[in-house]
Formats: structure tokens, C-alpha cells, sequence
DNA sequence: GCGGTAGTGTTCAAATCTGTTCACTTGCGT
DNA sequence: ACGCAAGTGAACAGATTTGAACACTACCGC
């Protein structure tokens, strides 16, 4: 077996399990304690795992704040950041705001746990968490219910019941691909049903999507380009995307 | 395991239940108390739990609290986790179960993993976070949604409304007080909405509740005595106590 | 108050893990 | 053929972790 392959594997072993041990690994892949120490240091290096006494485990995610993820996806991180930043200038204080899951609205919600007043609704657990650790007591925070999916959102009948209770000003949406014909999609379909849900609650629509989200197409569509009021992207939107949009949406709003 | 690990664990239990005892955590990970007794001192070092005799608490209550009251809580938990052991034998596999906030549930909780297909419905998130860890697929939990309290229930009208449309086999209840007049009772105005609404939606209902909470009154009444089907306590209820719940439930559990 | 029980921290030895150094093999290019 | 760089294994001294013993302390019931 090749180094890359066995690193590779080591990988996938503490990312399954959350940890490993040096001596198991060594009896495993059938090579001497030293090369496992050596593997660990590299894949510590590169920031995929955390060397500990006797092994090494996964890197916990939002211990600190965001330790290097993968190196390929900072660049698009920032992107998320700066659209989360923009979007966030769309929120009037004292409204109340629905923020669904996904990873560009939980940076939009970093960003707004200083507006004073606000009523949030999300059924993303860690978006909850990000005010709830605020602790603003100006601030409510409704959490919908349902049943919890891999990716920290609750979905289901109970989460879209309780949404159907409530009334927004404004959604915050994050997808995961859109596109002229599909228009706005996620390739989770209970997800599908609760975004739904949101939009029908929400009297405006502002969809957050970095540029490489456009052409990605998931299994089920949650609305049409048009029902979106607002489109939040950034520069590296292709010039067909951006008529495509404007032709569509009310506003399209690029972040540099 | 290895040490990091095992301390990432600790945390969890402290958060979940609120609070641990060494002896119950050396036996739990086959190591010595001493060891044990190291992680928390590096734990507590750190911040993230506060240390006292006989284990250690979240670190939340240390504010406002006499001293003394943490330490008694943890010398609790044995019987907590004795009364969390019996109540667990009360569920059959296959059916739908609540769990209400509080620490003995998320107790039960941890028994409760192991239970085949089986449907919890919780208000809790400490106690759904214990379940999704588990990952089991054959168990569904559903979170309620609503307004976090700070002892990480979920209540309000969202919360009510959604457990208005569900139906379980029986509800484990955890109360902060139980007496002749009052009945059962807790100090949180809008937990005993959410707890009256739990349960409306169950067949029966099981009271879990240690010795210390007989002649304990909370400002706002959940049920009547007589409401629950099982009451499960400890062997230090005095004989008054257990005379009084003989006669409005149908059965008393007492543990050793 | 006072004794008994349970919990705590210190100290020490044993076990285990770690990184460094050096030797060896293998594949590659000059 | 030769050098050489990368990868690996072995040995060893030093560091870390763990468990057991023991003297000390805190808490509870009486």
C-alpha cells in the first residue's frame, strides 16, 4: 500500500470513528508505529486531523471558531462571509426574520445577533445555537421542530406545522443549486417541504447563493427563479446568470 | 479510548444531565477515579465545567448559586440515574415515547439508545442531542420547536401547537416539585404549558421524580397527583409520601 | 459537636507513547 | 553504474499517562 492511500485511509478511519490509536493502526496496515506517527503529522499538518497522546482524532468543529475545514474551500467561504455580510444590511431591527439551514445562513446569522429586536425563526439547530450563545434578551428565537437531519436541520410534518403558524417579514434562504428551469433546489427533499413552508410564511423571499451554485440542479425544486424577491451572489457570477436573474427577480445583488 | 476523547465525552454527560460523579464516569470508561478525577481538573482548567465534590456541573449555575447546592445535586445523581435505569424498563420497543426537559430525563435518555424502533418526541434539546449521536436508524426523535429556555427546553405556542398534533404511548416526565395540594410542579411558568400540552398528547403518564422533590412547590402546577399513571422515586421518599402517591396513582416505583 | 463514610490530592512506580537518530531499501534520473 | 531522495523500520532516551497507596479533608446522619 502506498503512503497516500494509507494517509488516505487513516483518514476515513478517524473521521468514521472520531479518533484513533497509533498501535491499532500500525497492526492494521501491517507497517511500524513510526510510519503511523508519520502519517498523523502530515494530516495534522495539513489541519485534517488533531494529533493527540496515543493517536489522533477529528478536528471538532466550532470548538474554537472554524478550523480550516478542507484548503480548497476557504476562497469560498469568504465569498459566503461577504454575501452573509450584505445580506444582512436587508434587516430592518424589530422585524422578525426567517433564516433556514445551510451554511452561508448561519454566517448571516453571526452577523446578526447585534440588530436589536429581532425575531428569528430557523429549523437549523446551529443558526439557533449562534443567537442562543448571544444571549440578547431583546432578541426571540424560535426554534421548528421535526425530525433532525444529517446536516443539523429539523425538517418534516412538525416543523412544517409550526411554520404554518407563523408569519415572517422576510426568509433568508440558502440552496444549493439554481437554475432558469429548476429554479431554486436542495438535494434533500424533506428539506425541500420545510423551505417550502418558509416561503409561504415569509412575505419576502431573499435567496442567498454563492456563484457556484448556478447550473447545480438537487432532486427537488423548493421555487421558481421568480418567487424570490431578492438574489444575493458574488462577482464570479456568469454574465448569463446575472440576465437570466434580472430577468426573474426584483433585485440581484452582487457582493464584490 | 483515548484521553482526549474520553474528556470530549465528559463534557457531554455535563452538559446533557448538568452534572456527574467521578465514581460513575470511572466506571463507565473501565478507567480509574484518579484519572477521572485528571480530566476534570484539565476540563475545569479550562473553563468548561466547574469541578465539586463528588464530580462536576455545567458551569452555567456556578453564578448564582450557594454554594453547596451543585455539590448536592451531583450527590443526586446516583439516584437520578437509578430512577432513569427502572423508568427505562417501563419502555416497550416499538413504541412512541416523550421525554419533558430536565436532567433525570436526559438521564433516561442515555438508557434509551438502545431501544429498538422506537419514536421519541422531546422538547429537550440535550436529550434529542443524545439520541442523534447514537445515530441509530431505526429510532426517529422529534424535537418540538419554540422558544429556548435557559435550561435548554423549548416552549411557547410553537412548542404546544406542535405536540398538539402527536400522539404517544406514554410520557416521562421530570418535575421540579410534587405534593398533596399542588401536585406536580415547576418553576417555569411556560415549561408547564409545554409539559401540560406532553401530557394531553399521551396515553399515560410516568413521573420521575427523587425524594428530594416530595413537599417541593413550584409557582405553576402541571397535574394533579392522580394524573399519573406510575410515579418512579427513591428509597429515601419518607412513608408519608408514599402513602399520600399509593393513593392517587396507580402504581409506585420505588428503586434501591 | 462528632464519628463514619466517601471523596481528594500527592507521590511514586509502571506502562505506554514520542521524537530523534541512524541504517536500510526502493525507485528514479543523470 | 552512480548518486540521491523518499519512505520505512529499529533503537533509545525522554516525556506523558495511568493506577495504586496513603494521608488528608469534606460531608452526612446522629
Amino acid at each position: 500500500m502506498l503512503a497516500p492511500q494509507r494517509q488516505a485511509a487513516i483518514l476515513d478511519r478517524v473521521r468514521a470513528a472520531g479518533g484513533v490509536r497509533v498501535s491499532d493502526l500500525a497492526a492494521e496496515f501491517g507497517v511500524s508505529d513510526m510510519t503511523i506517527r508519520r502519517d498523523l503529522e502530515a494530516l495534522a499538518d495539513r489541519g485534517l486531523l488533531a494529533k493527540v497522546h496515543g493517536g489522533a482524532t477529528s478536528v471538532q468543529p466550532g470548538s474554537t471558531d472554524e478550523p480550516g475545514f478542507a484548503a480548497k474551500s476557504i476562497r469560498q467561504r469568504s465569498e459566503k462571509a461577504a454575501i452573509a455580510v450584505r445580506a444582512a444590511q436587508l434587516v430592518t431591527p424589530g422585524t422578525a426574520v426567517a433564516l433556514s439551514a445551510g451554511t452561508t445562513t448561519a454566517e448571516l446569522a453571526q452577523r446578526l445577533v447585534d440588530v436589536p429586536e429581532l425575531t428569528v425563526v430557523t429549523n437549523s439547530i446551529p443558526v439557533a445555537d449562534v443567537f442562543y450563545r448571544a444571549g440578547r434578551p431583546d432578541q426571540t428565537v424560535v426554534l421548528t421542530g421535526g425530525v433532525r437531519t444529517p446536516s443539523d436541520a429539523l425538517v418534516g410534518p412538525v416543523a412544517v406545522a409550526a411554520i404554518r403558524s407563523l408569519h415572517l417579514d422576510v426568509l433568508f434562504l440558502g440552496v444549493h443549486g439554481m437554475s432558469e428551469r429548476a429554479g431554486f433546489t436542495t438535494p434533500n427533499l424533506m428539506e425541500a417541504d420545510t423551505n417550502r413552508a418558509l416561503i409561504a410564511a415569509a412575505e419576502r423571499l431573499v435567496v442567498l447563493a454563492d456563484h457556484t451554485k448556478w447550473g447545480t440542479v438537487g432532486i427537488s425544486s423548493i421555487a421558481e427563479l421568480s418567487e424570490a424577491h431578492v438574489v444575493v451572489s458574488d462577482a464570479a457570477l456568469p454574465p448569463p446568470a446575472r440576465a437570466t436573474l434580472t430577468e426573474h427577480v426584483e433585485e440581484l445583488v452582487i457582493v464584490p
